[in-house]
DNA sequence: CGCGATCCCGTAAACGTTTACGAGAGTAGC
DNA sequence: GCTACTCTCGTAAACGTTTACGGGATCGCG
């Protein structure tokens, strides 16, 4: 491992002449940056990350934490590959890297984010699927650790947040059902604290309520969002005596499951019950019938949580005006054949 | 940020005691320890990473490296979730952090594995999607560098790695397809450099061989590992006008697109055309006619995988003392409807 | 010739740890 | 009372950077 100093005897300079070199500052002669500019390159010089950050007090890195496992983000999917895309698009061009934080299903959150931040892995950092109340909140903000959250919370720090448009979803599923003389709608959200079932659940609400509809209890599913869950949903449903006609998924695993549970029934769906989902996927896009979803653009959110994010740290904020960004991403409705009107 | 120092003068003892004491080494008074343990846990002290891995020249995490937007991990899958839990639970008993990190699509992932090794991110790297030859192997390598690698390579650099049973695959595959006297039997694998293909390929041709069977120039496709791809190749194969009976598909992923496009070309799965896919997958076990696949055991592959790359590094060769490890991970069948016999 | 300004560059401190070394106190053995 | 040893702890160097500070050239100008 070849270090400045080694660099600096090489060209018989100082190392404090190399560093300001290879950091281009002012105060060195155009040739001699160019000689050591050189000479890194041959020698394969590489700047030490730990001595850096020690002395300059940050990594350059940015942590995103998920978590493997739990029931909200447990399998996986292309929602979080493509805003991790997007994310770095933007960090790449300030130096900045991405690193992924994965919390296992085993540990606390809290207690993984308290000990990544205390090993001062990263300078920011990206929180995803937020609680109801979420002490992670709390807790960066006190440290004065700059992060953003993709979710909101009932946990308000003044913090900068995106989150999907659950609101929008709502009303707009129903008011299609609805136009189609649909009056028994049933929901399935995750049953988990992840906030996002709690804020789908009022907007709904709130929506059928607008139409003059209310949500009987049992037409409140709670189900894990994948494609199990979605199966023993459909068994469910299929077995109510007053089995709703029309159903709306907040995730798009549930989906798969449901149809097949639904065929294992003997319903067919979007002939016997119209379906809506909520994010529209390569794996629903090829269901049978097409599913009624929406769909958004995740590349860009990940652009617009990077540059809000980058907008809270004092290195940045001037590149990226921005305030404190609190932000709900809008989606486009993707028509298909699983919403029929409602016989008779 | 209350670092060694202020813990040192609140006790009123010198940081080379304090240090001692929090990394436990025998030649400090055990009342002292205490002391230092309760002051710490007080006021909070949490050790600076950046600091001690200067110090250590360690850094005590794990890098595994993936690639977003690429064909071959591009959707993101339950696959890696769940491999990642297995790698952690190990890991984390010996106090290291896994960290992943992401290469975008745009980026060359052999540019990028040489700017964050040179970064000192990690200590030891696991990568996968390894293409036929694979430069991050000879880099590795000749760096010195703890690794392993989730997939075989024709670059050898006597180092560690674990991969799937493509042959195994290919064998029972074919073998139960010619016990159901398919003759015309078709092959889709990737279309990109990462080796897995190659390896596919060349067993299924000799598993062909072996039962007098061979495999037509066209009967080899090309399809990216997703669900367009699968939807494509379905078409594709129904405009055939020596249309294969059979089809295997090393990526689950591309069973849903296929079977879409079947059905869309007239084509009933597991009827007119039998299907066996490669990893069973929550996705396609939702498939109907259920996609006859193989199952394997992902959190187990992670734990194998962690266990063997700690064993190449010298601090842990002790505790794992099982040398170079190269093999292959086993998976079991799991039997569906969609390979039924050929029609006459 | 003197003086200030400018341009480069060397020096050294600092970041927060870990650890080799040695020193002081106590203890035991003779 | 001397030596040898153990136990505990303080001292200081080292890890690889960055950067404030100052100093020697060089230059311009009066």
């Amino acid at each position: 491992m070849v270090g400045i100093k080694r660099l600096a005897e090489h060209l018989d300079i100082s190392i404090g002449t190399v560093s300001r070199a290879l950091n281009n500052r002012p105060d060195v002669n155009p040739e001699t940056r160019q000689r050591v500019l050189d000479a890194a390159a041959a020698l394969g010089y590489a700047p030490n990350q730990a001595g850096r950050s020690l002395r300059k007090g940050a990594t350059g890195v940015v942590g995103f934490m998920m978590q493997t496992g739990s029931e909200i983000t447990g399998d996986g999917d292309t929602f979080f590959m493509s805003v991790f895309d997007g994310v770095q698009s933007v960090l790449i061009r300030h130096g900045l890297d991405l690193v992924v934080l994965l919390c296992s299903s085993r540990e606390d959150p809290d207690a993984y984010l308290r000990r990544t931040v205390a090993r001062g892995f990263a300078d920011a950092l990206i929180i995803s699927a937020t609680r109801r109340k979420d002490p992670r909140i709390d807790f960066l903000a006190k440290r004065g650790i700059p992060f953003i959250a993709l979710g909101r919370s009932l946990s308000d720090a003044g913090h900068p947040w995106y989150d999907l448009d659950f609101e929008g979803f709502a009303r707009s599923a129903i008011a299609r059902l609805t136009a189609r003389r649909h009056k028994k709608i049933a929901l399935a959200a995750p049953a988990d604290d992840i906030n996002l079932g709690h804020v789908f659940i009022e907007a709904a609400r709130t929506a059928l309520a607008d139409h003059g509809l209310r949500l009987p209890e049992d037409y409140l599913l709670r189900c894990p969002p994948n494609e199990a869950g979605g199966y023993v949903m459909a068994q469910t449903i299929a077995g109510m005596e007053d089995r709703p006609t029309a159903m709306i998924l907040v995730n798009e695993k549930t989906a798969i499951g449901f149809y097949r549970g639904l065929g294992d029934a003997g319903l067919t769906p979007g002939k016997d019950i119209a379906v809506i989902g909520f994010r529209e996927s390569p794996q629903a896009r090829f269901l049978t019938p097409a599913l009624t979803s929406y769909a958004m653009d995740l590349h860009g959110l990940g652009v617009s949580l990077a540059e809000a994010l980058l907008a809270t740290m004092p290195t940045y904020e001037k590149t990226y005006p921005l305030g404190v960004v609190r932000r709900i991403w809008p989606h486009v409705l993707v028509e298909g054949d699983s919403d029929a009107p409602a016989a008779d």
